[in-house]
DNA sequence: GCATGTCAAGTTGTG
DNA sequence: CACAACTTGACATGC
């Protein structure tokens, strides 16, 4: 069976998440700051159990958890862990409820950290940095039951085999909690898909195959190959492949790379139908988005039996 | 109230 | 060489 996945933000529902600067935070002393940032993480909680409901009621079977779900987790000087916040207790029990409730529904729920995060940098800093990123999330995932936190190879720095050599080396250093949820994405001008399978299989790590950045930036394969060339990797780690879809804004002619409000049916690769898979669809419009092209494919509303 | 500018972080490619 | 694009809004500020 197919799931059409839902990523991080609604356009209809009302739902929202809250968020807060650095800059504003450093104007407060540190009971203030956490008094702040424990009611925006309880909110945020909350705001994610709704949404894992409303997703259901959708008919709609993923849904991508926005990176600062508790906003500024890992900066630098306002940083925090949860036992520090007033109503830790309260903001930890939501959390954990968004696990039962996707497991009721049979949600899927992923990662996407964003561009800052990346493991091929030959700087020390960012390396620790981008570690520090992937153990929230990881702690963040363990919560509330995700299964995928999905990043990009990163920089290439003029020397594309010394910057995978550096990402392989990172990556076979993860702590197992890491590592069993991290899954590498073919980006739109760096990393293909081919330039990634070689470190995925060799390291057993699972390839997102994203269809469009493939499209903006291709290596020679075809869709059905790097389809089953990605296939492949989630077979071996038995775990649901997650693919990633999107349609251009302007089309494909001058810059094919912003994303359009909806999917357009001809970039849903025919490959793609009889899988048993995860497809994130990245479109503006979100959630309509997600239902229209389920209604197009025809498609059922994603629902476990018996909910 | 409403419009506008700002926001932690990395890297690449453009203007 | 500076800065926008990645993605995208929420929030603060200023009129």
């Amino acid at each position: 069976m197919l799931r059409l996945g839902l990523c991080c933000l609604f356009n209809q529902s009302p739902i929202r998440f809250r968020s807060a600067t650095a800059k504003v935070l450093k104007k407060l002393d540190r009971p203030g700051q956490l008094a702040r940032l424990g009611e925006l993480c309880l909110d945020n909680a909350r705001s994610l159990a709704t949404a894992v409901e409303e997703v259901h009621k959708l008919g709609i079977g993923a849904f991508r958890v926005s990176s600062p779900l508790l906003p500024l987790y890992t900066h630098p000087e306002v940083g925090y862990r949860l036992a520090e916040l007033p109503g830790d207790e309260e903001i930890t029990a939501t959390l954990a409820s968004v696990k039962t409730l996707k497991e009721k529904y049979s949600v899927r729920l992923s990662f996407h950290p964003d561009q800052f995060t990346l493991l091929s940098s030959p700087r020390a800093e960012v390396t620790a940095a981008s570690l520090q990123e992937l153990n929230y999330q990881t702690m963040l995932a363990d919560l509330i039951g995700a299964d995928v936190i999905n990043i990009h190879g990163g920089g290439v720095y003029g020397d594309k085999p010394s910057a995978l050599q550096r990402l392989v080396a990172q990556i076979s250093k993860l702590p197992e909690p890491i590592r069993s949820r991290l899954t590498l994405e073919n980006d739109d001008h760096s990393y293909t898909v081919s330039d990634l399978l070689p470190v995925c299989e060799q390291l057993s790590i699972p390839l997102v195959y994203d269809v469009h950045h493939h499209r903006c930036n291709p290596d020679g394969l075809t869709i059905a190959e790097a389809t089953d060339a990605c296939l492949e990797v989630w077979r071996k780690v038995g775990r649901e492949p997650l693919l990633h879809l999107s349609s251009p804004k302007y089309g494909w002619q001058g810059k094919p790379r912003p994303h359009a409000d909806f999917i357009a049916l001809e970039d849903f690769p025919t490959e793609w139908l009889s899988l048993n898979a995860t497809i994130d669809i990245e479109a503006k419009a979100k959630e309509l988005a997600v239902l229209k092209l389920q209604q197009e494919l025809g498609l059922p509303p994603w629902r476990k039996s018996g909910c």
